[in-house]
DNA sequence: TTTTGGCACTCATAACATCAGAGTGCTAAC
DNA sequence: GTTAGCACTCTGATGTTATGAGTGCCAAAA
């Protein structure tokens, strides 16, 4: 059992997968003889088969019916027997010509990015937007709606822009939000929130700021603004490549996983999870921990600008996937965005 | 057949679409003079249900199968049959529930109202985000990114952020920009981004424009921010209540429904055109004009702030619609976002 | 020892026939 | 004008059978 595949085990595993990938068939041991290049009879393949079903690669929906790959069988088939395609010149330029257009902010080169996924991959694309917490503070302004309201615009390096409504707990000047607005940007220019936010309370807890009221309320304001009390955002696009998946035409099944993406909260969790891998990260089935996606592969990539990794995008689809392909297209679209906020920052300093 | 249903034909109807809107079986006679208050024989119920039929109201999907209302038969029913609900205590508090958190930005509030739409309603909410045109200035700030880029954030009286990255053609000194930026904010505030649109050109055209370069770098600043090349956007949520539905139980129907939300460019039509209608507008069927809605019913209302009207929402289901009670959540929606957005308002004065 | 041809067996699926039930339309009687 | 009754239609459920794809196993061949 803990013996390991044969050379000849593997081909045919592999020939199974990628015939099932392609047909959405279970497959018998004569589909295999005819349209694949093994020099076998039917029965030794079926042998084999027997032996890679024991072994738990393979499943049979039922007696007459050939083989499904189980999830432990695409588990190795991605770890070991997975030779991935490189992209034709069609496909990157498909991927590319989603940021033609000059002059997008960085909110739309996301959206781009997820409906540039779904378009070429033909399954559902993903991007996380970045987690304010892993961005550089770039500005700050404030805008105030009423005497205790303020609207504060915030600036990352990267380019993204979010806005928070303050409820204050006492009334400032134009004037005195001016002087705030001019010392926050002064001082934190240049340093992640994080950093930023740990040079708030430091300074508020210095005696120093007690003497000075307005540094004070600056402090508080910007401790306010920076808080970030968002759930993390998923921009989800191509939502109906599921109902295109023979395998998800069970209308129960089928709600329960736009249910889920509606949600976000799902998708945000998984996404996070991938952030810290390198590389391409894959998770089959049962792998995402989410039982409504125990038939479907999650593939994912972090993208990052210059100050490190800001979040990560990818594809959901079934687990029947052809992971040589996509693989490559979720690898490009990260790299390539990552490459255009970078420059987006060069031309920011 | 231009003669008009004599009552009791006009009861029959009435009880017939309101028993396949509760089961969305095909409605034969035997259950009508069961089920309801109708003292009559299922023969004179059949024979009333034959001139139905012929006069075009309803429909046998085969023989022996009862009716089904035709999109005349929903036409009528609404227009002169439907006795329109009060929402009850709990329906009224389940949406106001989505609002009692405070701080919420108009962004929030319009994504609430969807998501209020598509929990009471148990279809999928749909609000059409207030195109810039129609609403008022309140402040613009630039925030310089870079030498030749500049973002432009845009506030609207009624609380809404917009934010446009602007190529330059020369570069602009901070100072310029701030000197700009205060001479729009007093010039323009309170204007609507129409009238605004037109005063700029006015004075562009203005001879005394023409001796300060500045404040004609100003116009064309404006101009670049306020141009609106947006298609307007949709808010959509619920789009899973359509898997609920038995008469989508097509995928392939299904399919094209969902794709056609995500696009949201029909949507944004669709809403458009109710844009102008006072009250409560309902567009059965083939009165959407798109092909995909074919047995889709649209109920929607239009929300304004002080200023008049911003925007729409409303319910998108199966033309099979408890409209008696979809019709008051969806006005009770709009008139509860009307009745906040003009309290923002005064907030902001 | 490995491979293969052959054969019995299993099971899903499609095709077909049958039957009950729901519903209609029509006619004659009330 | 209304209704009881009846013949007729059609769907959907049920059951039966045939087909065929695919397996497992065994004995013979390599």
């Amino acid at each position: 059992m803990a013996e390991p595949l044969s050379e000849r085990s593997q081909k045919i595993l592999e020939v199974i997968i990628e015939e099932y990938i392609a047909t959405a068939q279970p497959v018998g041991s004569r589909a295999i003889t005819q349209n694949h290049a093994i020099n076998l009879s039917s029965a030794s393949v079926r042998n084999v088969m027997a032996e890679l079903e024991e072994k738990g690669y393979l499943a049979s929906p039922h007696t007459s019916a050939g083989r499904i790959p189980t999830e432990m069988g695409y588990r190795f088939y991605v770890d070991t027997l997975l030779r991935i395609n490189d992209l034709n010149y069609q496909q990157k330029d498909q991927i590319e010509q989603h940021y033609h257009r000059r002059g997008l902010q960085m909110s739309d080169m996301l959206r781009e990015a997820s409906r540039a996924l779904s378009s070429v991959a033909h399954y559902t694309g993903l991007v996380m937007v970045p987690r304010l917490k892993v961005t550089v503070f770039r500005q700050i302004e404030f805008v105030k709606l009423s005497p205790r309201q303020v609207l504060a615009v915030f600036i990352t390096q990267s380019g993204m822009v979010q806005n928070k409504l303050i409820q204050l707990d006492e009334e400032l000047t134009g004037q005195e939000l001016e002087q705030i607005t001019n010392y926050l940007n002064q001082t934190m220019k240049g340093l992640s929130i994080q950093e930023a936010q740990a040079r708030i309370v430091a300074e508020m807890a210095h005696e120093k700021a007690l003497y000075d009221q307005l540094l004070q309320r600056a402090f508080k304001l910007s401790s306010a603004a920076l808080i970030d009390e968002t759930t993390g955002d998923v921009i989800i696009e191509g939502t109906s490549h599921f109902l295109e998946q023979p395998e998800f035409s069970d209308l129960e099944c089928m709600k329960r996983i736009v249910q889920t993406f509606e949600q976000k909260r799902t998708l945000v969790d998984l996404l996070d999870r991938s952030l810290q891998t390198e590389g391409v990260q894959i998770l089959i089935g049962s792998e995402t921990e989410y039982s409504e996606f125990s038939d479907c592969s999650l593939i994912t990539a972090a993208y990052s600008g210059r100050h490190g990794t800001l979040g990560c995008l990818g594809v959901i689809g079934p687990s029947r996937m052809p992971y040589s392909t996509i693989i490559p297209i979720v690898d490009y679209t990260a790299n390539l965005i990552s490459r255009l906020l970078e420059g987006e920052q060069d031309l920011g300093e």
